[in-house]
DNA sequence: TATGAATGAGTCTTCATTCAT
DNA sequence: TATGAATGAAGACTCATTCAT
């Protein structure tokens, strides 16, 4: 029933295997962010994956095991989803103000936005008692990659001359949050960010961080 | 630390059963806070509170409406908190970024980083969909008269000279988002944010938001 | 706010104890009628009753003991009444079917159709089982006693010349089957019984009597 | 006795599935009709039917639904077997009171007799308030069908001369009544009926029944 | 590999019953 | 005597997990 990602790419060759995994991983994904780790059934999970339950045990052994697979999964998807984008960082920039608020808009979009990323958050959160490991997988991937890599682009901005920057590593923490403002407001308030705010969101806050940061 | 409110009418009369139910509400708030919902078992709660399961439905109905009382008190409480603080906005400042620091500590303190608000939102992100109406009544005394009461306070200091604020609904959003960027980050990447950092945040923030705002 | 018979009777002297134990046993009889013995709680009795949970336990023991009680009153209540009403037996009639009509409605009324003579029959029935010796005495007072008290004024009558029975066991109870055919139907479909019903359900049920009996 | 529908169709493919659906239906019966609604635990159930818990959930659903599908079976087997001994009611009679009494007595057997019709319709009384939609049904296939039915029957009888009635439907019910007269008797006072008593009553009630109605 | 069934544990909820006040 | 709380035992229902087919 539903199109299968490996269907597309591959011929023969062991599609069901690998596309029943992948079905499972990705209903376990759907099926965890909507429901938490404890009110998440396997059942659920095959139900919405269209397999049957023993084939979840078969591939993904137990619930906790699934569990940890689906967030290392996704944890890795965005942290390449990220790398990905942060290659478009206007290292150079002719107009610090428009690069910066494109780049920040493909971020927004690519690696803030991005439902796999906001659940996982989420998940990792929330279960992150019961999973220690796992918070450890995912702290090393997310935050303690992520904010040393932005750190270290505005570093270079400063260095040359664009930007005032006297604790590059904070300046980053306070670029992903002013980014950040809106989509987690709206998140919070149970609100679907419409993709025409993005560029709204990306504009005003570069413009609030040029304003703070930027060499006058 | 708690009031209790039969610490202040009385003596000896019917001590019980207030504190029965505070005590379950406390409880619960934990259980909850720390579990989720679907985890958190009624046993757990009344152990906690060291009554018996019995007490809790005898006192607050069965587990959905717990919860929902649960979420309301903290709710009022949180809010409350937060107005207090607010009251202490400095609106004439003579040494504008000293005494925004000061008012950014302290909300930080009693508003942000305060347990039960941010368990608060955690809750209600997460169970939101089966508890809609809550939903409704956090997001109308969360997120929907703490922005606008902020923004309030910019304006004012903004028409006072102080600020060069066009937006100040935005303003009053960036202002909150860059005060709780490390405790977010902190947050999610489970590490306790010390008593001491508190200050620094709030100087951090306080020093972003002006160079970005404050009167030239 | 029920009309307590002990309150009309008694002026003063230990009204609560007598009053509080009918109204247990008033309540008790309702409450067993409308959900059955299993799914009769003793809270919803003592909440009926307007008393607490404890006094039922100091006036009538345990729920079994309640049940015999409230059976045992209700039969003996319920025999009086029969007797009262076959006093009227139209031993010497001059027009034997208007004077056995007559008399057939008053038994509907006062015996058959009684509330609590058809919630004790449906409550032996269903919970006879689990009480045994219950069974016994209900069906010593009941059937035991009501039956060959109605053959002996149906012999009385052949005697008399009134009818042509042989067998007044066998002629009482088909007696008492045709009286109750419609009553028993209405119950069985849930329908409530008209008062005006009941004369046309005596007429009808003795005409087929004595055309089946009556001498020619 | 029972028809099987497995057993019609096939000998090895899927007989499971379907006996043990059956077999839960089966006990479910039984154990409702002894211990009543509220007092019939799906443990007992199961046990009986020789099937874990789980299997009666999955195949039933709740003990609600399980109820409904039990009544509604009963409901309609019952309804089948009474209109099968209805074909043999004796239209055109030689000898009136000898085909009318072996017609009674084989409808004593097969349709009221019958525990499931029996239980039934205890059953139905009992926890009609609970299960409204299912009182209807029972209404309408029960009482609502039968008795006309009969009554079209006796009016035949009538035309044809050989009986004098004025008003078939109430000649039915009453016939029905004498009918079940001992059998109802022998149930509150719960005595089973042994089988060779049912000959005398369909001999009793028709000879009565006869008395009243024949054309002389 | 997929399916139905089984098992055993666990959770929510209610109840009867008893204690302390 | 009445009240609130506590206890212990069900019982409904769900779930994770395993077996047999």
């Amino acid at each position: 029933m539903k199109t299968s990602p490996a269907a597309v790419s591959s011929e023969t060759e062991s599609p069901p295997a690998t596309s029943k995994r992948q079905a499972i991983l990705d209903a376990a994904a759907d099926v965890f962010a909507e429901e938490g780790f404890a009110a998440a059934s396997i059942d659920a999970i095959a139900a919405r994956a269209g397999v049957s339950r023993q084939t979840v045990y078969n591939q993904l052994g137990d619930k906790d095991n699934l569990f940890k697979v689906v967030v290392a999964e996704i944890t890795e998807k965005s942290s390449a989803d990220f790398f990905r984008v942060l290659d478009t960082f206007p290292v150079a920039p002719i107009d610090l103000e428009t690069e910066l608020t494109e780049f920040s808009a493909l971020l927004l979009r690519k690696a803030v936005c991005d439902p796999n990323g906001r659940w996982l958050r989420k998940l990792v959160e929330t279960e992150g008692g019961r999973f220690p490991e796992l918070f450890e997988t995912w702290k090393e991937y997310g935050p303690g990659k992520k904010y040393p890599a932005i750190a270290a682009r505005l570093a270079q901005l400063a260095l040359a001359g664009h930007l005032d920057i006297e604790d590059p590593a904070l300046a980053a923490r306070q670029y992903v949050a002013l980014l950040a403002t809106d989509l987690r407001i709206n998140q919070q308030i149970g609100r679907q960010t419409p993709e025409e705010e993005v560029d709204r969101m990306a504009r005003e806050a570069t413009k609030t961080f040029l304003r703070a940061f930027a060499k006058r």
